[in-house]
DNA sequence: AGACCTATATATAAACA
DNA sequence: TTGTTTATATATAGGTC
């Protein structure tokens, strides 16, 4: 974007590809850090660099801007978009505590089978047995504070 | 940043800064989706306005960054700083797929205990127990892709 | 690898439509 | 609201060290 024009595409040379995402890494979290400031917002970056390397900024913590999200997000994990400009939503608040149906972790399994021996087919079982049970946890948590507070 | 300067601090009017946060959070998705184009990196933004509104940007979505950032993350939830230019770390790669106990789900639960009747201690254990079994799930898939592909 | 430089592309505050 | 317009501040590609 400077000294001449570039094209948004894929750097081929290594190296300058690295020192562009140290760069762009660096801009991007002092954009971040500005709209928190300047509007009072919470907001979280993830990036990973080709290299495998995890770099993140948070307000007021990564943490704390991840766990509200998952209170929102319904199907994490399923999401598959390779176009980035569209990927861009907003994330729908009502689907929140919304508890689809009663089937716990154990219906069918034995109680003691490992997650370290399992098939990926069993793995996807057990993400979405987790993914219901987590969204009865969030709902019997938004329970609690509605009779509490 | 424009027509005078302005200093990065809170803008009071509400009006304001909620025009000021709309543009600056489609600038920021724009940079990180340049980001993951011209560098083949993988970055997600999550943000919330003070209103609560969610907002997520991801690629290649945000459910895969997050999930890739879990493995990662040894302490997600505890972290907790206001320094937001401070905030932005490295995050140590060789955390990724340590499972620090073995300790289930149900170890000491009676195996039909309900989510719905549960307190908050006991969703707070719940909860934890989940995020130990994600980072097992995490890291068994990892291993069925290193052996497949 | 980093830190600086500099010219140019972008982002954006304020104003208005 | 959402999209302009415009003037100016920032970000950054391509160098150099």
């Amino acid at each position: 974007m400077v000294r001449t024009k570039v094209e948004i595409k894929r750097i081929e040379d290594k190296a300058k590809r690295h020192t562009t995402f140290t760069k762009r890494r660096q801009g991007l979290f002092k954009k971040a850090s500005e709209l928190c400031k300047r509007c009072n917002a919470e907001a979280a970056v993830i990036t990973f660099s080709l290299a495998g390397n995890a770099f993140a900024f948070g307000h007021p913590s990564v943490n704390a801007v991840l766990a509200r999200y998952d209170s929102y997000d319904a199907n994490r994990g399923s999401v598959d978009d390779d176009d980035a400009e569209s990927n861009a939503r907003k994330v729908p608040e009502d689907d929140a505590v919304v508890v689809a149906s009663n089937e716990g972790l154990n219906d069918d399994e034995d109680d003691d089978m490992k997650v370290e021996e399992m098939s990926m087919e069993e793995l996807e079982k057990l993400d979405s047995a987790m993914e219901e049970m987590k969204r009865k946890v969030i709902a019997r948590v938004n329970e609690i504070i509605s009779l509490t507070g």
